[in-house]
RNA sequence: GCGAUCAUGGCGAAGUGGUUAACGCACCGGAUUGUGGUUCCGGCACGCGUGGGUUCGAUCCCCACUGGUCGCCCCA
C-alpha cells in the first residue's frame, strides 16, 4: 500500500521542521493580533462554487466533491477563505464589538492536480483573513505580515507583486474595454482565451500561450480603468507599504485565480535558484463582496494564504537551516534485573524534572547501548551495573568531554539539571 | 486534462534474455570479561513497482495499471 497520489507523509526528521514553521508562524499572528479559527476540512460544494466561483479552475477542475450517504455534495476545501467568511458569517462574527475580526488558519487544503515540486493534492496552507475593514492600513498589515513571516525565517531572495484589481464598477469598465479590445482578434487568441473572452477577459492577461500576441501588450490595464476612489485605495496602500519599508513592485498583469478580489491583490514569490516552475509562495488580496455572496452583512475583507510545502522548499533552496534541537539530554544504560528497575526510576525522576532521556529496549550489551546513546546524541550516558548497584550509586560519563564520575543515586538528578542549565 | 521520463535491498546506485543480482552508505555481530564516535573482519535482496503477455527461460523484450520526477495549464 502507498499514500495516495499527491499525498505524503511526514516523518520524524522532518515533522520538527513543521513544527518548528507552525509555531513561528503562531507567534507571528499572535504579535499581530491575529486569533486563530478552525473550520472544517469538508464544505458543502455548494459553498465553494459561490464563493470561489464558478469560471475559476478550482471549481471547474481541481475540487475533490463527494456525496455522502444522505446524498449531501461535499468537497474537501480547496482553499480556506470561503469557509472562514462561511463560519465569520454563520456565527455573526461581524457583530463582536472589535472589529476588525482578525483571524488566521493553518491546514490541510485538497486540489485534484497532477502532482509536481510544490504542488501536492494534499497541502497544508497557513492563511489571514482581516474581516470588516476597509482602511488602506490593513491591507498593508496583511502584506507585511507574510513578508514577515517569510523574512522570521530568514528568506531572503523575495519578490513582492502587487495590482489592483479595482472595485466593482472599475472592473466592469475595464472589462468592456477587454472585450473590445480582444475580440477583433479572437480568432488569433488560443482555445481557453477564446472562452475567457467571455467568460473572464481578465485571465487573458495571464496567459502564457498568448504571452507574444502583438494585441497583448496594447491591452488596456486595469490601472487605466480606476476610478478615483479605486486609485487613491491602491495609492494608499503603497504608501504604507513603503512607511513601513516593503519592497514591493506593481504588475498590472497581476490577476489572481479566484473571482472574489477587487481592489489589492498580491502574490510573493521566490527568487531562489534552482525553484523550478512553480515560485509563487503566497498569494492574497481583497474581497469586498464575498461575506455579502456567501449571506452577511455588506462587510470588506482581506486575506492571503501561504503554502508550508513551498515555504520548507523555499529555506531549503536557500540552504537556511532552522535551529532544531537534535540531542538528547540523556541515555540511561543498566546492565541487570535489579539495574533495570532502579533504571526506570531515575527515568521517571529525571522526566519529571522536564529532562529528556530514553534506554536502550532492545535487551543490547553495553557496548551497543553506548553506540545507540552516541547516535542519539544524547549528552550524557548514566550507567547503572552491578557495581553502582551494590553502592547505591550511578556513574555518569559527559558524551562530548568523556568524563566520567560516579556519585550516590539520590544526588544524579540534580547533578543531571545543573550539568545541563550550566550548558 | 495533455506531453516527456523513470520505477533494483532501509537509502544511493551498477547490471545481464539463462548457473551465486556488483558496489557505497546505513544496519547487525565480532576483534577476551561493564563504555561510544576511528580501524579491521564477517553478515545483510528465493528479490529487481503491480498484473498480464512473448520465450525453453525474463529483473532485463511487449502491453496495461499504479506511483515518482519534470514541463504545459493553473496556482499555494
Amino acid at each position: 500500500m502507498k499514500a495516495p497520489r499527491g499525498t505524503q507523509d511526514l516523518l520524524p526528521g522532518v515533522t520538527e521542521k513543521w513544527q518548528f514553521v507552525e509555531e513561528k508562524l503562531m507567534e507571528i499572528s499572535r504579535n499581530y493580533n491575529y486569533k486563530e479559527i478552525r473550520t472544517p476540512i469538508f464544505e458543502h460544494t455548494e459553498l465553494f462554487q459561490r464563493g470561489v466561483g464558478d469560471t475559476t479552475d478550482i471549481v471547474q477542475k481541481e475540487m475533490y466533491t463527494f456525496v455522502d450517504k444522505g446524498d449531501r455534495s461535499l468537497t474537501l476545501r480547496p482553499e480556506g477563505t470561503a469557509s472562514v467568511v462561511r463560519s465569520f458569517v454563520e456565527h455573526k462574527l461581524f457583530g463582536s464589538p472589535t472589529q476588525p475580526t482578525k483571524l488566521f488558519y493553518i491546514g490541510p487544503m485538497f486540489r485534484y492536480e497532477r502532482p509536481q515540486q510544490g504542488r501536492m493534492r494534499q497541502f497544508v496552507q497557513f492563511g489571514v483573513e482581516a474581516l470588516g475593514s476597509a482602511d488602506p492600513a490593513i491591507d498593508a498589515e496583511v502584506i507585511g505580515l507574510a513578508m514577515e513571516a517569510y523574512q522570521s525565517l530568514g528568506l531572503k531572495s523575495l519578490k513582492l507583486v502587487i495590482n489592483s484589481l479595482g472595485d466593482q464598477t472599475s472592473r466592469e469598465s475595464h472589462r468592456q474595454a477587454l472585450v473590445d479590445h480582444f475580440s477583433p482578434y479572437k480568432d488569433e487568441l488560443c482555445v481557453d482565451c477564446q472562452s475567457r473572452l467571455t467568460k473572464n477577459p481578465l485571465r487573458i492577461l495571464d496567459c502564457k500561450k498568448d504571452r507574444d500576441h502583438p494585441a497583448m501588450n496594447t491591452a488596456p490595464s486595469i490601472l487605466e480603468y480606476l476610478n478615483e476612489e479605486s486609485e487613491k485605495y491602491f495609492i494608499q496602500v503603497q504608501k504604507y507599504l513603503e512607511s513601513m519599508n516593503i519592497p514591493y513592485t506593481v504588475d498590472k498583469n497581476l490577476v489572481r485565480g479566484l473571482d472574489y478580489y477587487n481592489h489589492t491583490a498580491f502574490e510573493i514569490m521566490s527568487d531562489a535558484e534552482g525553484f523550478g516552475a512553480i515560485t509563487t509562495l503566497s498569494g492574497g488580496g481583497r474581497y469586498n463582496g464575498l461575506v455579502q455572496d456567501l449571506g452577511g452583512p455588506e462587510t470588506p475583507g482581506i486575506g492571503f494564504a501561504m503554502s508550508i510545502e513551498r515555504l520548507l522548499m523555499a529555506l531549503e533552496k536557500e540552504n537556511i537551516q532552522l535551529p532544531i534541537k537534535e540531542n538528547l539530554d540523556c541515555f540511561v544504560i543498566a546492565m541487570g534485573e535489579e539495574e533495570n528497575l532502579l533504571a526506570v526510576k531515575m527515568i521517571k525522576k529525571l522526566r519529571e524534572q522536564g529532562i529528556q532521556v530514553d534506554k536502550d529496549y532492545q535487551m543490547k550489551k553495553m557496548k551497543a547501548q553506548f553506540k545507540v546513546a552516541d547516535r542519539l546524541n544524547s549528552k550524557f550516558v548514566l550507567v547503572i551495573g552491578e557495581t553502582e548497584l551494590e553502592n547505591n550509586q550511578i556513574t555518569i560519563k559527559n558524551m562530548n568531554t568523556g568524563d566520567q564520575v560516579t556519585i550516590d543515586t539520590e544526588q544524579t538528578v540534580d547533578y543531571i539539571k545543573q550539568a545541563i542549565q550550566g550548558e
